[in-house]
RNA sequence: GGCCCGUUCGUCUAGGGGUUAGGACGUCAGGUUUUCAUCCUGGUAACAGCGGUUCGAUUCCGCUACGGGCUACCA
């Protein structure tokens, strides 16, 4: 196949919020198409009434548009093809079930929703595999198979609702090819007549995707495993409708599942464990109930690609750390693999701890400065970006910056008490006194001056560096972790670290 | 229940008829350090089971077990 004739779509739904999962596969596809000089395709697929969400569209636009997959055309940038969402297309269903049913591969069907549930109550107790609208029980039904003519064109005219359904051969095995599993054989038996057209005047995904992904010239199908028992079905639809020589290549992704037990990822997994599933952070209209996302949690959507990436996919070499550049460049179908996947939580926190490791201190100043605000302080860029050039290797996720930043910012207002009663001892007084004297007469305030005036303190006292630091520390940030002391003490200045000695000396010793 | 897909350290995975079965995360132990982290070094740990093919199987085939998906006028 000529590269520039391939042509990838993502196709989801907007009836949520797009997991991640789902950003693999758009992921993916993106990948596909710029490795190959193709082109990508956002379709949404809204021909389900009953499960639209109104902000769900934009919500996955933002979400991809935040991880950095681009399309080639989409419903907001249109092009050749378009409209893209198929709700836009409606009209343009119906005639394909009807050119099926002309060509006798498939009927129109007139059941009630109850006399379904009956045939199928009916059948479970005799033959379970039965249990479907298939070539058996299609004929006690009532069907154009079944019906007399001029009762069907009358149920017609009469605008009685109808769905058509496609009609399954009775025995045939049907193949798939697909580029991750090989060669799937399925037989007819296990088939059932799918409704196509649905009595709303919607096509169901079945039909809608077939017509569209041939329309738009679809070349590859890059979808979840979810997808593959109905692959089948849509290799008859292709047929049928006289396309299966430009039928697309299927890959059936395999699924991302969930940390601990069994099954796949789901919603309510990010909740119970204390991840985030979705991208960006997702509020339930109705229910006011909020998601968390990983934008929202600090996460960087290069290291949250290169999550993703991982989950599936390998480069077949020891290199972990890709941008999305270096993803293009390695990206194949043939390297992803063919079960599911566990997402693991502490790796995808290793993965961004490695991205916030290689930003600039300038750029996670910006990050930083934007959290400063958030606490009615103010800042300048250089000395922002000091300070995070000193607290960035304990940083994981963005927020982890003001946490292990407040104090450049404001003084302690209070002293860590179980820190206190471990380190400060009766002497412990008198050590810091002096030793605040001793800083007052210092002209020259850097942690090299510092070191060498904390060494001979320290030496004509006769005492250990822990024994100063540690309360130093405690008086300082009120805490008992940090960067190095003198490395703070130099970018809080003399003024700045003496108060603090003065004030937390006051408040410790009551 | 039926159909389909899958199964290498706890997790993500490499490998593939003969390997000390490799890496990463985690974990454990040391080291660095004024603290907490980071970081560095090292260790731990896997071919689901049973048959077959073969000189030889973790690798190929079959069965079983287990896991997953689907089984709607949802996608």
């Amino acid at each position: 196949m000529n590269n520039s004739t391939i042509r990838v779509r993502f196709a989801p739904s907007p009836t949520g919020p797009l997991h991640i999962g789902g950003v693999r596969t758009a992921l993916y596809n993106f990948l596909f198409a710029r490795k190959t000089g193709g082109k990508v395709i956002l379709r949404i697929e809204d021909t389900d009434q009953n499960r639209y969400v109104s902000n769900a569209e934009s919500y996955i636009i933002e979400s991809l548009n935040w991880c950095g997959i681009q399309f080639d055309e989409d419903p907001i940038k249109g092009g050749p093809y378009g409209p893209y969402r198929q709700s836009e297309r409606k009209g343009l269903y119906r005639q394909y079930a009807e050119t099926l049913v002309s060509r006798g591969f498939a009927y129109y069907a007139f059941d009630s929703e109850l006399e379904l549930e009956e045939m199928r109550d009916r059948l479970k107790h005799e033959d379970p595999s039965m249990a479907q609208y298939g070539p058996f029980t299609r004929l006690s039904m009532k069907n154009s198979l079944t019906l007399l003519a001029e009762v069907v064109q009358e149920k017609l005219s009469n605008c009685e609702p109808f769905v058509i359904r496609i009609k399954i051969p009775e025995k045939e095995d049907i193949i798939v090819h697909d580029l991750i599993r090989g060669e799937v054989v399925v037989h007819s038996h296990n088939l059932d007549d799918k409704v196509l057209f649905k009595s709303d005047g919607w096509p169901t995904y079945h039909l809608a995707n077939i017509v569209d992904d041939h329309l738009m010239k679809i070349s590859h199908v890059i979808r979840g495993e979810e997808w593959l028992p109905s692959a089948p079905l849509h290799v008859l639809l292709y047929r049928y409708l006289g396309w299966e020589a430009e039928m697309p290549a299927f890959a059936h992704l395999p699924l991302l599942l969930k940390p601990d037990g069994n099954g796949k990822l789901s919603k309510r997994d990010g909740d119970r464990l204390g991840f985030p599933v979705f991208p960006l952070q997702w509020e339930d209209l109705i229910t006011r109930e909020i998601s968390s996302g990983y934008r929202e949690s600090g996460y960087l959507p290069e290291a949250f690609i290169n999550i993703l990436a991982f989950l599936g996919w390998n480069p077949g070499t020891e290199k972990e750390l890709f941008s999305m550049d270096e993803l293009i460049e390695e990206f194949s179908l043939e390297r992803v693999g063919r079960h599911g996947s566990k997402f693991d939580p502490e790796k995808a926190k290793w993965f961004n701890h490695h991205y916030i490791q290689r930003m600039a201190p300038e750029e996670l100043s910006l990050l930083l400065t934007s959290q400063i605000v958030k606490h009615c302080l103010t800042t300048d860029p250089i000395y922002t970006a000091r300070v995070c050039s000193l607290i960035r290797d304990r940083v994981t996720l963005i927020p982890d910056l003001w946490n292990n930043a407040w104090f450049f910012f404001k003084r302690p207002e209070t002293y860590n008490e179980q820190v206190k009663q471990k380190i400060w001892k009766p002497e412990t007084t008198q050590l810091v006194k002096g030793f605040a004297e001793e800083a007052g007469r210092l002209d020259v305030w850097n942690k090299e001056q510092l070191h060498g005036l904390v060494e001979n303190y320290l030496f004509s006292m006769n005492a250990k560096m822990g024994q100063l630091m540690n309360p130093l520390r405690l008086l300082i940030i009120g805490d008992n972790q940090g960067p190095g002391m003198m490395e703070t003490e130099e970018l809080l200045g003399k003024e700045e670290v003496l108060a603090r000695i003065r004030i937390g000396m006051e408040k410790i010793n009551g």
